[in-house]
RNA sequence: GCCCCGGUAGCCCAAUGGCAGAGGCAGAGGACUUAAAAUCCUCCAAGUGUGGGUUCGACCCCCACCCGGGGCACCA
């Protein structure tokens, strides 16, 4: 038999194609399909361009663990769609000239057409584009549902404007204060815009995080609870001399009260406004100056870390409720108008920040706290620990947690405060000035105001963009198309129009893994039925980049959309594994740095299947991977030493294993149930790992053993096909056809694995003396310690070192070893 | 500055507190070949970032520090 020792990579993924097409082996399973239910799910992309190495090492991790779950039983489903709304598709559009949808729909077809020859196992009846018109009218109606509940609302509030682009601005595109894209210096501009009200479920949030905990990245939950930012404290009311209402401060430190010298508020805030307006005229043309200039201070600036304080005192005065004293107010920018109240009292002894404007202004600073450290003064440092309070009235003696207990006690009887907590999290602006994005289906009436529009009108499709001048200049270009923004009122029937903003893409992906039990459902965003057969997610697998946002997002739509009785379950994702980057000698890939690696070359060079395992097993998933540490050519060399197990095997399909070589058949199912569990807990590398050790044992049993007549060599490549399956498709399925089977190698199932023949026949033990290892003793792997430790104590060169000493201790840990402890 | 995650052969990475090595890359030698490629076989190498501690026993747990990566950073 003259066979090729390899095999055409090319012909071979032409070959499979069309035969999967017809099989379908991942189409997820009808309503009556007993198998139990598993949701894998992968981030959807965007439709920038066709698939780069980032998207080939998600998916093939992604198929890793959907092909597994297939294998062992489950109904999967494991959809796909693109995330097609965004500003690439209009740049696009400014630059060449072509239509957004056009452009986009393009992309699509490419990646598409590239997924399917990356062999993924994506069901391909269950896709759908967030920019089709079906998909957005249920981000209309999501929205008109958060809008009756109170939970979408508009307001004035300063956001980023690029004064030369004349547009808003993300937070993500300003770099460092200025324009990503023209370097100009980023200001705040007063605009009226739509918000979800996050904030109603900080602490939800955060709370139900728990759940979470163990089945997400350890890192996620914390940057989640960072972003969230809950703290508890108190809020104090401080009567204003001058003014008839008190002002309300929030503060951590309740316990502090005492040491409070001086009363800050924020310079952009209302109440800076007026305090200054209503002092004395110098002061308040002092403070418009300073207003000017922390208005023009740039991010830069503010970022700057040891940035000196600046402030101006508004001869106003606050009284302390503890006390009586007289605070001077000031109005600085270290505080913000957007956290709290926008007021805090100052206590420079135990807040550095508070101390670095004291010392700046040279304001008096009162120690209250006895933390056995330095004086605040003379060291420039706050002091945070724990102590007695001093100074502090009634409070003196007590612990801080002690102090701060009584304290707001003291104000709730008093009337003058009470235990408050706060958040970092802000409400989510989604408002856009863009063309390419879901309209935000609000009319605006003279009369009756802002007017949902009834759902039997939606969706309020995108008009045309041919006509319309995409350019940014600062408001939507949608409210340039006359035909499309001018409507009667559905309340009274008067000329109005409709809101000219389209909502942020993150929208459209907070509830997308919802829209795939029921793809093409028309009369509602989903199915119910459907939804509780597949969801909540078991499995979802993305990049970190999005630990934040659209998880935080995601997590938000679920919980509101379960107070509104449309689903029965509080966290949308169960289990999430984050993978990292693929890089390029330690840095990240791009075009202007010159070390871009095209996929498309990538798998020319090596095919499909190479990649695919050079991704898995290049280390950890969640690991970056290097593709100069990589070897794709290695994966093509031992997918062609698999490939070749298959071409040996002589004995027939459906042979009796229970005849074949044992040692052989306990690797093989050694193999199956480490390959499993590493599977199981993501260490994919290390199930590639044990894939290639079985590669290794058979080929041995082949060339130097039993013989490729053995049953048991049939069973380890057999079972190597359907290992391989997970990570190389083509070279499985390649296998599966000549060890004389059908297709698909993807459903053939995964073996059952024998325990008895997991456990090694004898194991090789080792006997210490005082921790050093003595000699190696052959045992059956079922003994128990006290029987170890009897061979271990005859074995005769432990009996000799022995000799004469006094035994201490002795530890059996059977099957692996026993330690002596002697004397000396 | 604070918080998290890493540091194991030349390289990428494995090791429920129990023989430091599973797998791969690179390297060396050999078999096959007229030769080379491919293939097959064999070999090579670190005592686990540093210093302490707990333990019969530490890559693993604890403390301090060094290095690398990530997150947060006027949120009162």
């Amino acid at each position: 038999m003259q066979e090729r020792d390899s095999y055409d990579i090319q012909a071979v993924q032409e070959k499979w194609l069309p035969v999967w097409d017809e099989i379908a082996p991942f189409r997820s399973g009808r309503p009556d399909d007993k198998r139990p239910k598993k949701y894998v799910l992968d981030m959807f992309p965007y439709p920038s361009g066709d698939l780069h190495m980032g998207h080939a090492e998600a998916y093939a991790l992604g198929d890793v663990i959907a092909r597994y779950w297939v294998q062992k039983g489950f109904n999967v489903m494991h959809p796909i769609g693109w995330d097609a709304f965004g500003l690439p598709a209009e740049n696009a559009a400014i630059k060449r000239g072509v239509d957004p949808a056009a452009w986009t729909y393009e992309n699509i077809a490419v990646q598409k057409a590239s997924m399917r020859r990356y062999a993924c196992s994506f069901d391909w009846d269950r896709t759908f584009n967030t920019c089709d018109p079906e998909y957005y009218k249920w981000n209309q109606w999501i929205f008109l549902k958060l809008y009756e509940k109170g939970l979408a609302y508009r307001k004035d509030s300063a956001v980023n404007w690029c004064p030369s682009c004349q547009t808003v601005l993300a937070n993500e595109q300003v770099v460092a204060g200025l324009c990503e894209r023209c370097d100009t210096q980023v200001t705040k501009k007063k605009l009226n815009q739509w918000y979800f009200k996050i904030t109603d479920y900080a602490d939800r949030l955060l709370d139900d995080m728990e759940q979470l905990e163990g089945k997400w990245p350890e890192k996620v939950l914390t940057m989640q609870r960072n972003w969230i930012g809950r703290s508890t404290g108190a809020n104090v009311q401080f009567a204003i001399e001058g003014r008839s209402e008190p002002v309300t401060i929030y503060t951590t430190r309740p316990d502090t009260l005492f040491g409070a010298t001086f009363f800050v508020v924020a310079a952009d805030s209302a109440l800076a406004e007026e305090l200054a307006t209503r002092s004395t005229p110098e002061v308040a043309s002092k403070f418009a100056h300073y207003l000017e200039s922390v208005k023009s201070a740039s991010d830069i600036d503010r970022l700057a870390t040891d940035r000196p304080k600046t402030g101006l005192f508004l001869e106003r005065y606050a009284i302390n409720p503890v006390n009586g004293e007289k605070l001077p107010i000031w109005a600085s920018d270290y505080v913000l108008a957007d956290y709290g109240t926008g007021a805090i009292m100052a206590v420079p002894a135990h807040d550095q920040r508070d101390l670095d404007f004291a010392l700046a202004m040279k304001l008096p600073v009162r120690v209250v706290v006895e933390t056995g450290e330095e004086d605040p003064t003379l060291t420039g440092v706050a002091t945070s620990g724990d102590g007695n309070l001093i100074n502090s009235g009634a409070l003196n003696g007590l612990t801080k947690e002690k102090a701060i207990a009584a304290i707001i006690k003291q104000l709730e009887s008093d009337g003058l405060g009470k235990a408050a907590r706060n958040y970092r999290l802000r409400d989510w602006l989604i408002s856009r000035q863009r063309y390419w994005g879901t309209p935000i289906p609000i009319v605006h009436c003279a009369k009756c105001g802002e007017v949902p529009v009834p759902e039997s009108e939606l969706p309020v499709k995108l008009p045309p963009a041919g006509s319309l001048d995409l350019s940014p200049k600062g408001k939507s270009p949608l409210g340039a198309a006359s035909n499309w923004i001018n409507v009667p009122c559905p309340r009274c029937g008067a000329s109005a129009q409709r809101d000219a903003d389209t909502m942020d893409t993150f929208v459209d992906s907070s509830w997308y893994f919802l829209r795939y039990a029921s793809p093409n459902e028309s009369a509602r965003a989903f199915n119910d039925e459907d939804v509780k057969t597949w969801l909540p997610v078991d499995q979802y697998v993305g990049g970190v980049t999005h630990a934040i946002l659209h998880l935080l997002y995601s997590r938000f739509f679920t919980k509101a959309l379960h107070d509104m009785g449309l689903l029965d379950f509080t966290e949308p994702f169960t289990r999430l594994l984050n993978q990292g980057m693929v890089v390029m000698a330690g840095s990240a890939m791009s075009k202007s740095r010159g070390n871009l690696v095209r996929l498309s070359d990538e798998l020319g060079n090596h095919g499909v299947d190479a990649i695919r395992l050079t991704m898995v097993f290049a280390g950890p998933p969640e690991d970056d991977v290097d593709w100069a540490d990589v070897s794709p050519s290695g994966s093509v060399k031992f997918l062609s030493r698999a490939w070749r197990l298959a071409g040996d095997v002589t004995s027939p399909p459906g042979v009796d294993f229970s005849k074949g070589d044992s040692a052989l058949r306990r690797a093989t199912h050694k193999a199956l149930h480490d390959g499993a569990f590493a599977v199981e807990s993501f260490r994919f590398n290390v199930a590639v790992a044990r894939m290639m050790e079985l590669v290794n044992a058979t080929r041995k049993a082949i060339d130097s053993g039993c013989g490729p007549a053995d049953p048991a060599v049939r069973e380890a490549t057999e079972a190597v096909a359907i290992m391989l399956s997970l990570v190389a498709p083509f070279t499985a399925e390649e296998m599966w056809e000549r060890l004389g089977h059908t297709p698909s190698v993807a459903l053939a199932g995964w073996p059952t694995v024998d325990p008895t023949l997991v456990k090694a026949e004898s194991v090789t033990a080792v006997v210490q003396i005082n921790g050093k290892i003595k000699t190696r003793i052959d045992i059956d792997p079922e003994i128990t310690d006290a029987q170890f430790e009897e061979l271990a104590l005859a074995d005769p060169s432990v009996r000799e070192a022995l000799t004469g000493k006094n035994i201490i201790k002795v530890i059996a840990r059977a099957p692996k070893l026993v330690n002596i402890v002697i004397q000396g």
